[in-house]
DNA sequence: AACCTTTGGTGACAAGGTCACCAAACCCGG
DNA sequence: CCGGGTTTGGTGACCTTGTCACCAAAGGTT
């Protein structure tokens, strides 16, 4: 425990011994379980969470009652389109749930808001943070719009699947991920199974091609 | 022109005397006509754009060449999500395109981050601007993923009526706007007429019944 | 008037979302 | 190990939306 957790975020290892003792006294270590929910609509948010394990699963509730799935974050990462609504005292109108067991750093919105007032470092890193979630949205926006649901399938699984190739998700979460129907992601993974690229059994997807699956993705235009 | 126009913004009236003159010192009002591209992706943004009149569109060009539309910029708002780009030199993967001719205040990147790391009214401002584009790229998203696409046209045309209950455009641009095809919105139209809402002429939709128009809206989810 | 461009209309089809319902796999108490 | 409930996945019918190919009408230009 000797390196502290500062370091673990690209942006924030520069900062100038001072803010780092700022950041580290004015901030602490939470950890939650699996399933919590750690913020949601109509909540304000308090804290800014920078993520040290595990990952939180963004979505928004329609009104309508179903739910978008928007981003993940991942260890490294942060929450930080929540402190858009911290500084503004608005309500964050996406809900944020703790998809494994979650260690956190919070920072709590009077040592964020000074310290963006006085470290050009930690600005600049909270902006580029600000960058790539906005860009992200920015891509699923297109994608929804653009891509094939068999590609959107396709690049969803090889981003889920372990080291042994394995997706441990039903096909209604896989839906609710992609935002479409149970339906529609079993009739294409039937399809995926007729072309010999993957085999299927309860709760997991295994794939056994993935070269294949690439080249779907590949071949019409490319997102990671 | 006594009155600044700082005043045209909510968030920017409670300024403090100092903070103000800075922000008038070292911005400049600029025009452009309509038509112009004021930021493309690929090109860093070295000024945040304060609207004061005029309205800029925001899209997104798809990797497979088609825009979607995200938002519109209207007089008193900002095109905030750019400045994430200006502080942390990263490009911005949306452009923007003046629909009118536009007058706007620019706020170079310098003044823009002194002004943020000064003064706690303007980072509200910023953050407050910022959590509203965010909510409206989530509610887009909603409205793309679970909402009919006649309740959308629907909404759309309310929004862009004139005084005279009329749209000036033509049924791609709509289709654009909604990110679906123009045949779609040709043949919705078609339907919203045999029902009697609306009459059409080349370039433009007269809205004839505006609470049958509204009523659909309303009655499938609520969304302005 | 002859021609071109822009705009809108249409039919056929493919992809995807919705609904209703069933079947297989799994889980748990007895 | 059995039997019932629950979770997960499969299927067919049907509707909405997106795509493609093409045409027709309106407007503009020379």
């Amino acid at each position: 425990m000797s390196a502290s957790w500062i370091d673990r975020f690209k942006g924030l290892s520069q900062l100038p011994p001072d803010i780092r003792d700022q950041l580290e006294a004015g901030s602490q270590i939470v950890s939650v379980p699996a399933g919590t929910q750690v913020f949601a609509p109509g909540q304000t948010a308090d804290n800014l969470l920078l993520l040290l394990d595990g990952t939180i699963r963004v979505q928004q509730k329609s009104d309508t009652g179903r739910e978008v799935f928007l981003y993940r974050v991942h260890a490294g990462e942060s929450c930080v389109l929540t402190t858009a609504c911290m500084l503004a005292f608005e309500d964050y109108s996406a809900d944020g749930i703790a998809e494994t067991d979650v260690r956190a750093v919070a920072i709590p919105r009077a040592t964020f808001d000074d310290l963006v007032a006085k470290s050009p470092v930690f600005r600049t890193f909270v902006f580029a943070a600000y960058s790539r979630r906005i860009s992200d949205l920015f891509a699923l926006i297109d994608d929804i719009v653009f891509r094939r649901m068999d590609v959107r399938l396709a690049s969803r699984l090889l981003e889920l699947s372990d080291a042994r190739n394995v997706v441990h998700a039903t096909h209604a979460v896989l839906g609710n991920e992609l935002g479409t129907a149970r339906e529609v992601v079993s009739r294409t993974l039937s399809e995926f199974h007729r072309r010999g690229w993957v085999e299927q059994s309860r709760g997991e997807v295994h794939l056994t091609d993935r070269a294949a699956l690439e080249h779907l993705v590949r071949s019409s235009g490319m997102h990671l």
